[in-house]
RNA sequence: GGGCGAUUAGCUCAGUUGGUUAGAGCGCUGGUCUCACAUACCAGAGGUCACAAGUUCGAUUCUUGUAUCGCCCA
């Protein structure tokens, strides 16, 4: 065959990434016969494109996928997208500007709304088109979409049933409100950030002509729509003011100086201003005090009227500059200091938000909270790492109620119409024909949209059927495992579990696993104004899919962030390379199909018992590692086996066995097992590198003929993972051929110490009473081979031969004599080396058996350990004492 | 202010009933184009496990504190 000598993934991944979907291998449906097992995929925006993170996290739900669906569960991978309100109506906006179209309010909302749909249908498979470049798995003939008909009803249900149960309600309250979307948006969907700003004390002069006082605050402008000020009523400083009037300063306005026990007599002068429309705190006083609330910004965060005259139209920015510059040039303004606080920032737009009282729609969350805290604090769903469960109660426990109205267009129009003639509410699918209030059949549906979360938050079921009671829905759910970053536990993993409960009665997943966040080189967030963002794109395109997702895999540690840099694909590249030329080692020895049976041929030598022995354990061990969400130890144990054991030793060992010189019967035979080997490798592989693993599948399929081939499945994907649990490990082989390793290695040692050069031929001599030497004589072959030795065959002394360099192979001296191969100044110094090495070795464990606490104290099997370690190093050491001697 | 995480080789990171000669990849040094692979092979150097105290016969590992960095929440 003709094989290139470099791994090209391109050609090989181009040629499997659609046929594996073409040909319906990920395809599921409900099995009585199996057992399934089911990840959600968290779904991508419409808008979006791929990105590090969904590299990573479409890896790992693509590599648990793989391997429950070839240990012949039911695996179901569920694809879909979201909608995303808000992101994706700002691109469309952005995009009809760019066009010169006419903005979305000119357009009017049905024209927009189809306008963004034509967006949507232009670039909803983009990502999925990306994500299979990663060569994932799961079944989009399922793929489902949060604007769809099924999740529409879903999230009518929703909101309705909440409604219907007093859990959601409507009304004036202040919100997080973002100018620069015109939104109202949740409390998650801010960030804070300290700043530096300052603390403006400003003098409120009494009505009757005293003093009044002086309040701090850290927003003057907002003092436009102060409608009185506190101060605490056991505060003996201000008791007598209380009650009485003091002037509003630049508005001609008198307010009320209240008390109330919510004031902080340390802040400031331990008066404050209230400003019952423009901070949540003075909301609430502003309710208990049954207060004005006057609205003195617009939705775009500019002063509007009850403010004077002055300062309506300009910005909040602008407007504080124009209120302190008034305030101090009329003398109110008492002193000004600095002052650090904490500023809250609009997560998607980055702009500030401003605390703004609008009505919208609220969800009563600490109802919900109750039950999901329960099945996360009794082990039904358990979080991997487990830290992140702490996290969870921590938000859950001090939940708040959810906004969940949002003054967009592109989403779920909220199922709410109101009376044109006496605003009788109404929510359910539809409006009634007549106000059951006042008689009237005029309506008009609420404009407003919701959250996009609030149709996400059902996801685990809505994409099943949800609210019809599917075969799907009971075949799938609850799901095994979510696979998602600690960036959205609030926004929606935690909100799903409350929504699963709520409306299925089932928990949404049995495991939460958390990865770690991509980061650049330096830690920082990837970020497109930063320009450090990695394309996986690019990467596939650069190292293949394969190394992309090995280095993944294996740079995801326990939930640690990830400092990525593209040469750390390289790890990957580099071991597609070493695969791919193993294979390429078998497969070139013009293998003539037909004459390999369809039986395994038995190991025949030790080191075929050998690499089994350790491919069951790897094999084991991977297992193991894989349910414990620890893919990067079974990648990397794996990895080892492959490069380290299969390459490094079996496959140099059994060279001579099938080179050119072997007897062609025989040669086959070890040919024919060792191929079984690497067949089962890269059946304990493809879920990490499905690409490489399935070109190889196919091709050995077509190279060892029709009875080896026959009863394989259509694709690796869909076969058998290699099962071990009834083999057994033939002890006796690994330790010789541990034995052998050992002894090549000693030599090699020597020889590279020594400086021997690899092309010249050294020779070994073993003492005639060494009790290895059956072994010895019987490997001689492979001894020879490795080690680079002459000689047909193993040559015994009873005393060291003058001149040899000598080295330890479990306790007993070999031998290399030197004599034209190097002087014996080098060996002495090596051999002094290693003495020193052994000297600091020997002490330590003396030291230790000397204390009597230690041989007193510590277990028996831990002391008898250290006495024999102290007797090989003895031993060792005497022995190459006496060789030192020797050589001086 | 509260909570969480990190600190181990030049770099990026592993390392659990406390006892191992503390590991890997990359990089580095020396030697090899040895008939699968130079994206490779062989050999090697390199670590007071952030610091301090404590528990213990024994601490990278457990406890407490300190420092530095990062994240989340208020």
């Amino acid at each position: 065959m003709d094989i290139p000598k470099q791994y090209d993934p391109k050609e090989v991944e181009a040629h499997w990434r659609e046929w594996w979907h073409e040909n319906d291998f990920f395809k599921t449906s409900p099995s009585m016969s199996k057992e399934p097992y089911v990840i959600m995929m968290p779904p991508p925006n419409v808008t979006g494109v791929l990105h590090m993170g969904h590299a990573l996290q479409d890896t790992i739900q693509d590599e648990l996928i793989r391997y429950y669906r070839m240990k012949g569960f039911e695996a179901h991978w569920q694809a879909g997208k979201d909608h995303a309100g808000i992101a994706t109506q700002t691109v469309v906006e952005r995009e009809m500007k760019k066009n010169g179209e006419p903005d979305r309010r000119t357009m009017g909302r049905e024209k927009f709304i189809e306008r963004v749909w034509q967006f949507v249908e232009k670039n909803r498979n983009t990502i999925s088109t990306q994500k299979k470049s990663l060569g994932i798995s799961p079944d989009f003939s399922k793929e489902r979409f949060t604007l769809d008909d099924g999740l529409s009803d879903a999230v009518q249900e929703a909101f309705i049933k909440l409604h219907r149960e007093g859990l959601i309600y409507r009304g004036p309250y202040i919100v997080n409100w973002s100018p620069k979307l015109q939104s109202a948006i949740s409390d998650e969907e801010v960030d804070f950030k300290d700043e530096q700003g300052h603390l403006w004390y400003i003098r409120y002069p009494g009505v009757d002509g005293g003093e009044g006082v002086v309040v701090a605050t850290t927003r003057p402008e907002t003092m436009l729509g102060d409608t009185a000020v506190m101060v605490h009523p056991e505060d003996d400083r201000y008791k007598h003011l209380v009650g009485k009037e003091v002037v509003l300063p630049l508005t001609g306005r008198n307010i009320p100086v209240i008390a109330d026990d919510y004031v902080d007599r340390e802040f400031g002068t331990g008066a404050v201003k209230v400003t019952p429309a423009h901070d949540p705190n003075d909301f609430e006083v502003g309710r208990r005090h049954d207060l004005d609330m006057p609205v003195i910004l617009d939705t775009e965060a500019r002063i509007q009227a009850p403010a004077p005259e002055t300062y309506i139209g300009l910005d909040r920015d602008a407007a504080r500059e124009a209120v302190v510059k008034d305030l101090e040039d009329q003398g109110f303004l008492v002193k000004t200091e600095e002052y650090t606080h904490s500023v809250g920032y609009c997560h998607r737009t980055k702009v500030r938000i401003e605390p703004y009282l609008s009505t919208q729609w609220f969800l009563k969350m600490k109802p919900l909270a109750k039950r999901a805290i329960e099945v996360v604090r009794n082990g039904e769903i358990k979080f991997v790492p487990d830290r992140w469960g702490k996290v969870y109660f921590q938000w859950m426990e001090n939940i708040r109620d959810w906004c969940i109205s949002r003054q967009l267009w592109w989403g779920h129009r909220i199922p709410a119409y109101y009376c044109e003639e006496c605003n009788y509410v109404h929510v359910g699918t539809d409006h009634p024909d007549i106000c059951p209030a006042c008689g009237s059949n005029q309506w008009r549906q609420d404009e407003d949209v919701l959250d996009t979360w609030f149709s996400s938050w059902l996801w685990t079921f809505s994409t099943l059927g949800w609210p019809k009671q599917t075969g799907d829905l009971l075949y799938y759910h609850p799901t095994n495992v979510l696979v998602s970053g600690y960036d959205i536990i609030f926004f929606w993993i935690a909100r799903m579990i409350v929504a699963s409960l709520y409306f299925v009665d089932e928990i949404p997943f049995k495991q939460v696993y958390i990865t770690g966040m991509i980061k650049d080189k330096q830690g920082r967030w990837m970020s497109k104004s930063l320009g450090n963002g990695i394309d996986p794109l690019e990467m596939v395109d650069q190292y293949g899919a394969d190394a992309v997702r090995y280095s993944l895999t294996v740079l995801n540690t326990v939930g640690q962030d990830i400092r990525l840099d593209p040469s750390r694909f390289e790890m990957g590249r580099n071991f597609a390379n070493k695969l791919w030329n193993s294979f390429r080692f078998l497969v070139n020895r013009e293998l003539d199909g037909d004459t390999f049976g369809e039986s395994v041929p038995s190991p025949m030598e030790i080191e075929d018992r050998w690499i089994e022995g350790r491919m069951i354990q790897t094999a084991r061990e991977l297992e193991e590692k894989i349910e414990q969400y620890r893919l990067d130890e079974a990648l990397i144990g794996l990895y080892r086996f492959i490069w380290n054991d299969f390459c490094d030793w079996y496959i140099e060992t059994i060279k001579t066995r099938i080179g050119d010189d072997a007897d062609a019967a025989s040669a086959k035979q070890t040919l024919h097992f060792a191929i079984n080997v690497f067949d089962k490798i890269i059946h304990l592989l493809h879920p990490f590198m499905p690409f490489i693993t399935e070109e190889m599948y196919q091709t050995l399929n077509g190279v060892m003929g029709e009875a080896w081939a026959q009863d394989r499945a259509g694709s690796i994907a869909v076969s058998p993972f290699p099962d071990f649990s009834d083999s057994s490990i033939d002890e006796t082989a690994v330790m010789e051929f541990e034995y052998v390793r050992e002894l090549v290695g000693a030599i090699r040692n020597v020889r590279g110490e020594l400086l021997v050069p690899p092309v010249a031929e050294a020779q070994l001599v073993m003492r005639a009473d060494d009790p290895k030497l059956d072994i010895v004589r019987r490997e001689w072959v492979t001894v020879k081979r490795l080690a680079r030795l002459s000689g047909d065959e193993l040559v015994t002394a009873n005393t060291k031969p003058k001149a040899s360099a000598t080295t330890l192979v479990e306790g007993r001296e070999i031998y290399i004599p030197l004599e034209g191969l190097i002087d014996l100044d080098a060996e002495k110094e090596r051999v002094q080396k290693e003495i020193g090495k052994l000297e600091g070795l020997f002490k330590g464990v003396e030291k230790k058996l000397s204390n009597e606490k230690f041989v007193a104290n510590a277990p028996e099997d831990v002391v008898a350990k250290e006495r024999e370690k102290m007797d090989t190093y003895s031993n060792d050491l005497a022995k190459l004492k006496a060789h030192l001697a020797d050589l001086s």
